[in-house]
RNA sequence: GUGGAUGUAGCUCAGCUGGCUAGAGCACCAGGUUGUGGCCCUGGGGGUCGCGGGUUCAAGUCCCGUCAUUCACCCCA
C-alpha cells in the first residue's frame, strides 16, 4: 500500500480542528500586535536560500529539497520563511514605503532531515518579521509575541534563551580571537569541528561533543567582544526585557544555523517536549535586505513550529479539544419517499437557522439513526416519520435529558433554536 | 548522516523454545425491541502478520536485506 512519504503526515479529524484552533489563536494574537499576513510561494530560486541562509550551513548544504524545473531553473522548496519574506518585501517596492513593516506568515517548510518526534521533512511554521526597525524594542516585541502565543496555548514554563552574535565587523574580530584560542586545542576537537574551525568557528561553540566542550571552556565570549553599537543594542534590549519582568537565560553557545543573523539570536524552548524542544527560533538580520540587493534595511523575526506547538499543547495545561458535538440530528423514517424529502427539508431549514445539523442519507432504522445521533453528541433528535407527517408535527427529543415532545411543524425550527441556545427556558 | 528499539485487524495489543482454518478488547454493522441512543446479550464484516528474499517437511515466530515508525546523536521549528 502507498503511504505518505517519509517525514510527512496526514492530519485527520479531529486533529484538523486542533490545527484550525491553533491557527486561529495565531491570527488573533498577530492582529492584536498589528502584524499583517503575507503569503509567499512554496518554492523559490535556490539562490535565494544559498545566498542568505548561507552556503556552509546544514540547511543549504544537505537539507534542501532542490530540483531543476523543465527549463533548467534551479529551484528549492523553501526550508525557512524569512528569506522569502525579505525577497517579496524588496520585489514589491515596500523598501521605499512606510517603515517599519510587520508581517506574519503560516505555511509549510521543507528540510531533508532524518525524522523523529517533533522533526519532520515537511512541517508548518508560523513566523513574524519586522522590517525597517533597528530598535531593540522590536526585538522585544517579537519575543513578547512568541511568549504570548505560548501562554495563550497553555504552555507554562517556557524558557527564553538569548545571545548576541554581533555584526559582521565585531564578529570577524571575535572569530579571529576564537580561532587563536582554539587552535592550540585542535586535538581536542571532533572531526566536524576541526573543519569548522576555520570556516565557521562559532559553530564549535554549540558542539555537544565531549572534547569540544572541554576545548571551549574559558573561550572568549562574543558578548565580551561586541562593538560599541552592538553592545548598546544588547544592553538596551536586555534592560527592556527586565523592565517587563521577562526573565531569560544568556546562552553564549546559542549561535543558530542561519548565516543572516546579526546581533540578537533567541530560542524559546519547552523542556517537556524532549529532544526537539525548541518551539521558536529567531533573531535579528540587519544585513539580509542589503544582501538581496536592497537598501540597508534592518529586520527581526522568528519562526515557530506549529507541529511542535501542537505536541506541546497536548502535554500542556490547556490541551485543545476538538469541538464535534452537533445541535440536532434529524431522523427521517418514511415508508414513503416524501417523508425523507420532508426530513431533508427540515435539515435545510435548521441549518439556515444557524444550527449544526445532521441526518442519515442511508435512511437506516430508527435504532441505527438514534445511535448515530448519540455518537455525534447531538443535543436533540428531531424525529419525522409517517405519524408525525400525518399529524403535521415533529417529535423532538432531548438526548441528554431523555424527554420528548411533539411540536407543530411550523414552529419546530424556532423551538429547536431556542432549546439549543437556551433562550426558551 | 550515525547508533539503539519496534513493525500482527481501523485502534491498543496477545501469539511460549518454528507446528492444525492467526486471537482478544475497543471500534464498526446487524439482530434481540416491525418507531427510540447510552448498559446488556447474540451474531457478523474486516488481517498479503510492513515489504522482499533465505533456512526448514513447516515461518507471525529463525537469518539477511529493505521500507516505515520511534528514541538518542547531529541539527533545528
Amino acid at each position: 500500500m502507498l503511504k505518505a512519504p517519509r517525514g510527512t503526515s496526514d492530519t485527520l479529524p479531529p486533529d484538523t480542528s486542533k490545527w484550525a484552533y491553533i491557527e486561529g489563536v495565531m491570527r488573533q494574537v498577530s492582529r492584536r500586535f498589528n502584524f499583517e499576513e503575507i503569503r509567499t510561494p512554496t518554492f523559490e530560486h535556490l539562490e535565494l536560500f544559498a545566498r542568505t541562509v548561507g552556503e556552509t550551513t546544514d540547511i543549504v548544504e544537505k537539507e534542501m529539497y532542490s530540483f531543476k524545473d523543465k527549463t533548467g531553473r534551479d529551484l528549492a522548496l523553501r526550508p525557512e520563511g524569512t528569506a522569502p519574506v525579505a525577497r517579496a518585501f524588496l520585489e514589491h517596492g515596500m523598501a521605499s514605503g512606510p517603515l517599519p513593516r510587520k508581517f506574519f506568515y503560516m505555511g509549510p517548510m521543507f528540510r531533508y532531515e532524518k525524522p523523529q518526534a517533533g522533526r519532520y521533512r515537511e512541517h508548518r511554521q508560523f513566523g513574524v518579521e519586522i522590517l525597517g526597525s533597528a530598535s531593540p524594542y522590536s526585538d522585544v516585541e517579537v519575543i513578547v509575541l512568541a511568549m504570548e502565543l505560548a501562554a495563550e496555548l497553555g504552555l507554562t514554563g517556557t524558557t527564553l534563551h538569548l545571545n548576541s552574535i554581533g555584526c559582521p565587523s565585531c564578529r570577524s574580530g571575535y572569530k579571529a580571537k576564537l580561532i587563536e584560542y582554539l587552535r592550540p586545542k585542535t586535538d581536542l576537537l571532533c572531526e566536524d569541528c576541526k573543519s569548522r574551525l576555520e570556516r565557521n568557528p562559532l559553530r564549535v561553540l554549540d558542539c555537544k561533543q565531549e572534547g569540544c566542550r572541554s576545548a571551549i571552556v574559558g573561550a572568549p565570549s562574543m558578548l565580551d567582544h561586541l562593538c560599541p553599537d552592538c553592545k548598546a543594542h544588547w544592553d538596551q534590549m536586555t534592560r527592556i526585557l527586565a523592565s517587563q519582568g521577562i526573565s531569560f537565560e544568556v546562552d553564549s553557545a546559542l549561535v543558530r544555523g542561519l548565516d543572516y543573523y546579526t546581533r540578537t539570536v533567541f530560542e524559546l524552548k519547552w523542556p517537556p517536549l524532549g529532544a526537539q524542544n525548541t518551539l521558536v527560533g529567531g533573531g535579528r538580520y540587519d544585513g539580509l535586505i542589503a544582501e538581496l540587493g536592497g537598501p540597508p534595511i534592518p529586520g527581526v523575526g522568528f519562526g515557530m513550529g506549529i507541529e511542535r506547538m501542537l505536541l506541546a499543547t497536548d502535554k500542556g495545561s490547556k490541551p485543545i479539544q476538538a469541538e464535534t458535538a452537533i445541535d440536532v440530528f434529524v431522523i427521517g423514517l418514511g415508508t414513503d419517499q416524501t417523508v425523507g424529502e420532508k426530513a431533508f427539508g427540515l435539515v435545510r431549514d435548521l441549518r439556515r437557522a444557524g444550527l449544526c445539523c445532521e441526518f442519515d442519507p442511508l435512511q437506516r432504522s430508527m435504532k441505527a439513526q438514534m445511535r448515530q445521533a448519540d455518537r455525534m453528541n447531538a443535543k436533540f433528535a428531531a424525529i419525522l416519520g409517517d405519524d408525525e407527517v400525518a399529524r403535521g408535527v415533529v417529535t423532538i427529543r432531548s438526548m441528554s435529558e431523555g424527554w420528548q415532545k411533539s411540536v407543530d411543524e411550523s414552529s419546530v425550527v424556532n423551538v429547536l433554536r431556542e432549546e439549543v441556545t437556551g433562550c426558551g427556558k
